[in-house]
DNA sequence: CAGGATCCACAAGGATACTG
DNA sequence: CAGTATCCTTGTGGATCCTG
């Protein structure tokens, strides 16, 4: 089932490819994993775990993971203002999926 | 037992991160799929199936691959040379792993 | 506090030419 | 055929400053 859309070059439409482009780029996994581990994270909270990550990034990867429904944003209207994260349903599965990777490669590391 | 990488700031260490960095860029994944589906495969017959790659590009990933013990590099001592790649054991217990985010991915599609 | 705006550095990958 | 060598383009993310 892979086959055809090799032959047709067509890789970026497999599953595959889709689910890889969700998670793209250097700190999404890290906020992913967060939010697993924590439930319901603020900006700031999230800062402090991703160490050297800067606003800007953090900010255009937590729209991504929002954009495709992997996480929730809760915002409350008050100042200062306060703006909670957490997985939504469907990025709970999408974790479930990724945490056997994790588990591959605690077997599977090299020397 | 991701919350104290997490806590640590070593989320490089996770397996997770180890896993990912086997398959990072923007190619290895097409080319273990294209090991899986047709087992035994010449370098210029992956140029083909990938398409838009450059001999360079293909080239590195390969190395990669084969450093990361993934792939297999046959080569025969001839005029013209000719070079055989395959999946190895560890490349194929991988490919099971990652065939479950396509699985993900197929079902998870939005719109 | 939770970002937006702007500018910038760097590495991955492309283009092209060449070779045992 | 299966690469290597060299130069160049581009996107991702960092640094810094600003704001409701």
């Amino acid at each position: 089932m892979i086959k055809k859309y090799i032959e047709n070059s067509n890789f970026e439409e497999t599953g595959f490819y889709y689910t890889l482009s969700l998670i793209s780029g250097k700190h999404k996994m890290i906020i992913l994993y967060c939010l697993m581990e924590f439930e319901v994270v603020r900006f700031n909270e999230l800062k402090r775990y991703l160490k050297k990550i800067t606003d800007k990034t953090l900010s255009n990867n937590l729209k991504e993971l929002e954009a495709n429904h992997l996480i929730i944003r809760k915002e409350y209207p008050q100042i200062p203002p306060k703006v909670e994260y957490r997985l939504s349903d469907r990025g709970r599965s999408l974790m479930k999926v990724l945490d056997q990777l994790c588990v591959w490669g605690e077997n599977n590391r090299e020397e």
